[in-house]
DNA sequence: AACTAACTTCTACGGAGTGTAGAACAATTT
DNA sequence: AAATTGTTCTACACTCCGTAGAAGTTAGTT
């Protein structure tokens, strides 16, 4: 259960982006001045953007706090940390997983690479 | 358009375990003894993996020779290189991609890290 | 307390993707 | 040509997602 939709990738970016815990309607707002790729943003109904919220929540990537009445969420982790942890989800368990790394790591960056050898520490 | 389904994920680990290419019936004669999760594994209509097939070959992943009169299919890529390529799309086009190699790195085995050691090469 | 405004949950529907396979069509074998 | 084998078409049920109105709940106002 790894994979979202256009709107919730995009309520979660914001919720990345705002590190802090937002309303429904914050959300809503900043949705609408957010042209997702080329489409015209359109004013969501708060419903929408609540029902995203929950299934959202559902899949444990938001977090809401329910004491206060308009209630707040926020994302559970950084974009980041979510994105490594879909990478070991699509590296598996195979039994080639260093076949796989190795066709990883041929094609990214130099740059990228220079960060690699640094986060490996020399041996 | 990445994921796969159940079935599509089954098809495709069996074309790229035999590294050959295969007929559907033959196809379903591999579905049929491997029992999937728990669940006993039952004999699948050769049009099921017919089906599945053509959607795997419209998404550029299954090859078919069709000149033989039973099609041969197989895989376009290694399930390495899939995989690895799978991974790219998840790493994305962010700002952050650093900081999500960073978390990444984190977490993988000691010997995975000595592969990416030797395969980067000492600077 | 009754009323109202804001907010949340429930229910629903249409479209896309997937598992599943029969019906219809095409080619090969006998 | 008839029978067999193989492929394509069509179809249906189920799940996920975008979308939101209807109904229910909470809090603030009179």
């Amino acid at each position: 259960m790894a994979s979202l939709g256009e709107l919730e990738r995009a309520v979660m970016d914001l919720l990345w982006e705002t590190q802090e815990a937002v309303t429904a309607n914050t959300l809503r707002d900043l949705l609408a001045q957010r042209p997702s790729q080329g489409e015209e943003a359109k004013e969501l109904a708060v419903t929408t953007v609540l029902t995203v919220l929950s299934r959202l929540e559902k899949k444990g990537l938001v977090e809401r706090e329910r004491g206060i009445r308009p209630h707040r969420y926020q994302a559970v982790t950084s974009r980041a940390e979510h994105t490594a942890e879909l990478m070991h989800e699509v590296l598996g368990t195979a039994t080639d997983r260093e076949a796989v790394l190795a066709r990883f790591i041929g094609s990214v960056s130099d740059g990228e690479a220079a960060t690699l050898r640094k986060l490996l520490g020399r041996d």
